[in-house]
DNA sequence: CGAGTTTGACCCGCGC
DNA sequence: GCGCGGGTCAAACTCG
C-alpha cells in the first residue's frame, strides 16, 4: 500500500495575508483617525488651549478605542489559531484511524494545498475520483510534485523493491517512469502483490522546497552518516532521533537531483516518546503505517480484545506514543507539557515547517476533503461506523 | 567537556 | 564467490 500525501503550500500564506490586511486596515483606520484629528486642528484656525486639550483627549480616546479593538481582534485571532490547531490534531487522530481501516483498499491518498479553498475542495473531490480509479498515476504525481512546495509520501511496502522504486522516483527518467507507470497499473489491475513482511519498517518520504540543509520538523536529530548515493551527486545524510534514548526513528535527507531546491526527507520507524506537536503530523502517518503493518498480524484474530471503541489498541497505542494527552484530552498538548514546543502557535513562528502547515486553513480543508472522500468510499464498501461519521462531521465542520 | 559532525571503514544484502 | 551499493559504526574533529 502506498499513501501519497502531497501538501501544496503557496508562498503567500493566506493567514499571513489576512493578518497583513488586518494590520493595513488598522493602520489605515488609525491614520484616518489621526488625520481627522489633525484636520480638525488645522480647520479650527484659532488654537485655543482648552480646545487643544479637547483634541488631545479626543485623540487619546480614539487611540484607546483602537487599542481595545485591536486587543479584541487579537483575542479572536488567537482563538481561531488555537481552534485550528485543535481541529487539525483531532483530524490527525481520526485520519490515522481511517487510514488504518482503509489500509488494504486505497493505494494512494492525495492531499493538496494550492490556491484558494475552492480549489482545495475541488481537488478534494478529485481525490475521491482518483481513489475510485485506483489512485492517480505516478506520472501525474510526478507532474504534480513538480509544482509542490511540499509532498508527503507514506509507504508500508516491503523494503528493497520499494526502496528501488523510490530511487526511481527520486531520479526520474522516461524509461523508469514508464516502467513504474506500467508496473503500478499492472499491480492495481492484478491486485497488490506486496506481501507484508513482519520486519518491514514504515517509511515516510517528504519532499519539500527547502534552502536549508535539513527541514525543521520539530524533532531532535543527530547525524550519523553521509553517503554519495549512486546516480545523485548530492550526498545523502543519515539522521537518528535523539529526542529520547533508544528511539528507533531515523531519517535520510537528500536533495533532489532534478531540482536542488527540493529536499527529500525519508522517515523510518515510530517514535517511542511524545513528540512536539508539529512533529506529530508526520509521525502520525508513519505510526499509522507501522500500525497497519502490525495489524496484518494482530487483526487476524477476530476475537482479539484489542479492539475497543472502534479504535484498535495498537493504533491507540501508537497515538499514545506520540501524545500521552490523547486519552485525557484528545487535543493538542500544552506547551508546558512539552517544553520544546514553540510557545507561540502562530503560523509565522519558527516552530518548524510542519507547525506552519498544520495551522494553515488550506491544509485543514485539504485534510477534511481527503478524509471525507476516504470515509465516503469506506461507507460505500463497508458498513458505516461511529468514527467515520464523526470524521465526516469534523470534515464538514472544517 | 559534552554534544554534534565528518569521514573512512566495515557490514550486509543483492545481482551476476 | 565476487563486486557493488546502501546503510551503519566509530574515531577524530569541531564547536559552543
Amino acid at each position: 500500500m502506498e499513501i501519497n500525501l502531497s501538501l501544496r503550500i503557496e508562498r503567500e500564506e493566506s493567514q499571513d495575508f489576512e493578518m497583513q490586511e488586518l494590520d493595513d486596515n488598522h493602520f489605515a483606520e488609525k491614520e484616518e483617525a489621526s488625520m481627522a484629528a489633525i484636520g480638525e486642528v488645522e480647520d479650527g484656525a484659532p488654537l485655543d488651549v482648552s480646545l487643544q486639550d479637547n483634541h488631545n483627549t479626543g485623540e487619546l480616546s480614539v487611540l484607546e478605542m483602537e487599542m481595545n479593538r485591536m486587543k479584541e481582534e487579537n483575542k479572536v485571532l488567537r482563538k481561531v489559531v488555537e481552534k485550528t490547531m485543535q481541529d487539525y490534531y483531532d483530524l490527525q487522530m481520526k485520519f490515522a484511524v481511517v487510514q488504518q481501516n482503509n489500509r488494504q483498499k486505497d493505494p494512494q491518498i492525495f492531499l493538496s494545498l494550492n490556491g484558494d479553498k475552492q480549489q482545495a475542495i475541488q481537488r478534494g473531490s478529485n481525490i475521491a475520483k482518483n481513489l475510485q480509479k485506483h489512485g492517480s498515476s505516478p506520472l501525474e504525481d510526478e507532474e504534480n510534485e513538480e509544482e509542490l512546495g511540499l509532498s508527503l509520501r507514506l509507504r508500508t511496502g516491503s523494503g528493497e523493491r520499494e526502496r528501488k522504486e523510490e530511487e526511481n522516483h527520486e531520479t526520474p527518467n522516461l524509461a523508469s517512469m514508464k516502467n513504474k507507470f506500467h508496473e503500478s497499473h499492472l499491480s492495481a489491475i492484478t491486485g497488490s502483490h506486496v506481501v507484508p513482511s513482519p520486519n518491514r519498517k514504515a517509511r515516510v518520504s517528504v519532499r519539500a522546497r527547502c534552502q536549508t540543509a535539513t527541514m525543521n520538523d520539530g524533532c531532535q536529530w543527530r547525524k550519523y552518516g553521509q553517503k554519495i548515493a549512486k546516480g545523485n551527486p548530492c550526498p545523502r545524510a543519515y539522521y537518528r532521533c535523539t529526542a529520547a534514548p533508544g528511539c528507533p526513528v531515523r531519517k535520510q535527507v537528500q536533495r533532489c537531483q532534478e531540482d536542488m531546491s527540493i529536499l527529500i526527507t525519508t522517515y523510518e520507524g515510530t517514535h517511542n516518546h511524545p513528540l512536539p506537536f508539529g512533529a506529530t503530523a508526520m509521525a502520525a502517518t508513519a505510526s499509522a503505517s507501522a500500525a497497519a503493518a502490525e495489524s496484518s498480524f494482530t487483526l487476524l484474530d477476530s476475537s482479539n480484545p484489542a479492539l475497543s471503541n472502534g479504535i484498535p489498541s495498537f493504533t491507540r497505542a501508537s497515538l499514545l506514543h506520540q501524545n500521552p494527552h490523547f486519552i485525557n484530552h484528545q487535543r493538542a498538548p500544552s506547551p508546558a507539557a512539552f517544553p520544546w514546543m514553540p510557545s507561540k502557535l502562530s503560523p509565522s513562528s519558527n516552530g518548524g515547517n510542519v507547525t506552519a502547515i498544520a495551522s494553515d486553513p488550506k491544509f485543514r480543508v485539504a485534510v477534511a476533503a481527503a478524509i471525507t472522500s476516504l470515509i465516503n468510499k469506506e461507507t460505500q464498501t463497508t458498513q458505516p461506523n461511529a468514527s467515520s461519521s464523526s470524521s465526516i462531521g469534523a470534515g464538514r465542520e472544517l
